[in-house]
DNA sequence: CTAGGGTTAG
């Protein structure tokens, strides 16, 4: 019950006091880490129940899994896999569907892919899983197709279905596809849009440049836009520069949400690109008297399979001096590119106030531009490329997208992009 | 024989 609250702690002073101990507490206790985002916390007290020997059903796979998704720790998962079969819990639609899931949230939409036609029974939440993974890997054609063979199959979709398949439509640039779901899940399927419905078609115009359809498509909602909404609008005008829209967006999010520092880094971002410093001063201000904290930035990047967290400021950590090394090596290759620095590129001589506005519009070619240093980072999340940088990054992907003459992926704090054809899949990742 | 799986945004 604690756990479920979100108070893992006093739940774990419970469960430690508890001496008669059952599968059903430890699996409360498991599932209270892995729905708190403590994943790691998760995975140690599962090798805590083994230790005690004390083994694990079905139901306390299921909970482990989830951990291994949001760690996107591909390898626990796959021991985990090998130990459903030892088990044999292989056969329960939930443990499959949560496993098709974790293949696919890591990357790995084939594995996933494979493991889902052999299941032995599928119901419409594993199709929707599948759909979901193949969209957030920016596979739209893959997850139509799957969605066109659900339904000769004989599953009937949810709301939850189409908000996939709207997404995998936004993710892969599939625009006008996207406007057909959506109308004909109202017109024949009895499915009524839900704000998530219009938060994925706010994203697919956005996405796809459209923004004036985007904002009249809002302003034409028969539910009251929420801040969702406006911010996946806000973002899309990021994305295309566009500052005019960004404004609208900006102002409807901060009356929603007066706390929240995203919507500021994002008009901020819009202003430094279009070097309006003035409006970069003001948007500071404004955020200053609202009050509003900017969370720090955190910024990855992987070279070669290494992985590296950047983090403003951090000027201290022993292996500043050879990510210093790669960064110089990356502004070199930025520079060579013709790429042009704008507002406080140049690391040793910015002011701090400079940096403040930077930070604002936190952006990765601006972290590197800081000289941002590294600390070293667990286990590298699993991708086929073998180059990824993080943060809030859409600018720096292009840049290095281009550097580097191929697809980039890219994470940020809560998110995993997939950056192809132009278009940018994002995924829960953290 | 209860628990457990899929969705939106930056």
């Amino acid at each position: 019950m604690y756990a479920k609250c979100g108070c893992t702690e006093d739940a774990r002073e419970l469960f430690d006091n508890t001496s008669e101990r059952d599968v059903v507490s430890w699996n409360a206790m498991i599932a209270g880490y892995a729905q708190n985002g403590l994943g790691k916390d998760a995975l140690a007290l599962y090798e805590q129940m083994k230790q005690e020997g004390m083994q694990p059903n079905n139901v306390t796979v299921v909970f482990l899994l989830k951990a291994c998704t949001s760690l996107a720790a591909l390898e626990k998962g796959k021991q985990l896999h090998s130990e459903i079969i030892k088990r044999g819990f292989e056969s329960d639609v939930v443990v499959g569907s949560t496993l098709v899931n974790m293949y696919a949230k890591c990357g790995c939409t084939e594995d996933a892919r494979e493991l889902f036609d052999n299941m032995s029974e599928r119901d419409v939440v594993s199709w929707t899983g599948m759909i979901a993974g193949y969209a957030q890997n920016g596979l739209g054609k893959e997850a139509l197709a799957l969605f066109e063979q659900m339904q000769r199959e004989g599953t009937k979709p949810n709301e939850v279905t189409y908000t996939s398949v709207l997404s995998a439509c936004a993710h892969s640039g599939l625009v006008d596809q996207g406007r057909y779901f959506f109308d004909s899940m109202c017109k024949n399927h009895g499915v009524t849009p839900t704000k998530e419905h219009y938060a994925c078609m706010v994203d697919l115009l956005g996405r796809a440049g459209c923004l004036a359809d985007a904002e009249l498509f809002i302003n034409k909602m028969p539910i009251q836009p929420n801040s969702v909404v406006w911010m996946t609008l806000l973002g899309a005008a990021r994305n295309h520069g566009h500052a005019e829209i960004g404004r609208r967006a900006f102002d409807r999010v901060v009356k929603l949400e007066t706390k929240n520092a995203a919507p500021y880094a994002l008009l901020s971002n819009i202003y430094a690109a279009a070097g309006k410093k003035d409006e970069l001063a003001k948007i500071r201000n404004q955020m200053k008297e609202a009050g509003v904290k900017r969370i720090p930035g955190c910024s990855w990047i992987e070279v070669d399979n290494q992985l590296h967290a950047f983090v403003v400021g951090d000027a201290t950590h022993p292996q500043s001096k050879e990510i210093q090394a790669e960064l110089d090596r990356l502004v070199g290759l930025m520079k060579m590119e013709g790429y042009k620095p704008n507002l406080s590129f140049v690391l040793d001589d910015v002011e701090d106030e400079e940096k403040e506005n930077a930070f604002c519009g936190h952006s990765e070619k601006q972290a590197i531009a800081f000289g941002l240093i590294n600390t070293s980072f667990g286990t590298p999340i699993r991708i086929k490329k073998n180059l990824r940088v993080c943060g809030d990054c859409h600018n720096a992907t292009k840049i290095i997208s281009k550097i580097v003459g191929r697809d980039i992926s890219v994470m940020d704090a809560n998110r995993y992009h997939h950056f192809k054809d132009g278009f940018c899949s994002c995924g829960d990742y953290w």
